[in-house]
DNA sequence: GAAAAAAGTTAGCCCGGGTTTACTTTTTTA
DNA sequence: TAAAAAAGTAAACCCGGGCTAACTTTTTTC
């Protein structure tokens, strides 16, 4: 059974992030975002859409499926949990937040996630 | 420049944290506690002995040197206040707490285990 | 519309960190 | 004390996920 990686994870996140934006998302826009080279972005897109959580024609852009989206939306609700929870909960600034949560979005467990969720909708900031 | 990995982190941790318990700390010992292989095992060794992390003579038991020793406490410190916090904070079980200490102790930045150092501090629980 | 620039692709490589298999050394035990 | 069991080791492999170099296709621009 296919799961996705933490890298996987961050390639549909970036690609989620993007298409919200910009209606064109490419592979050098995604390798510039994730500041990785463009063959890296390039084998990791081939894999998602083998997962069909991506789609692309040849030479084109690409776009989520909406399982793909869902994924994504998924990972990036997390994100945005975590850096906030940092931000305003423990007081870390907004760029070590953005960056911490971006490494540990992808490895917490569901229930420490909903208890971070939990902690936010009970306490007031 | 040399710089310890996730996966060194732990062997080190786990060393430390046997060593603390038993007086024999041998590569079938910290194979087990990590379940990984015993060649994996081995190969980590190899590295942290590089590294003068740790200690060993052929075929015998495995010691942290005063660096390796002081590298270990530093992450499993870590491991402490995180699972610490996870459990009594945000009231994940101690189980599950303990397994994503375990993950995040090794990429979290220093600000935020400062942050929730002093938040443990602050709050009484 | 041809030449230059940019975007996309392929092939082949590297490294970390696992694995299994097969072996040697040490320890245990009958 | 000899044989069996356990511990340690070495070699060779796999996989994920990066990389560079070299190439093709598409887009831009003069």
């Amino acid at each position: 059974m296919f799961c996705l990686t933490s890298s996987l994870e961050d390639y549909l996140e970036i690609i989620y992030i993007l298409s919200e934006k910009s209606l064109k998302v490419g592979i050098t826009d995604i390798a510039k975002a994730l500041t990785v080279s463009k063959p890296s972005a390039i084998k990791a897109i081939k894999i998602l859409k083998n997962e069909k959580l991506v789609s692309q024609e040849k030479y084109g852009k690409i776009l989520l499926t909406s399982e793909g989206k869902k994924a994504a939306m998924a990972v990036y609700d997390k994100h945005k949990v975590i850096s906030k929870f940092l931000n305003k909960v423990l007081e870390i600034s907004e760029k070590t937040a953005e960056i911490d949560a971006c490494k540990i979005e992808h490895i917490l467990s569901k229930e420490t996630v909903n208890g971070i969720k939990n902690y936010l909708k009970n306490v007031k900031i």
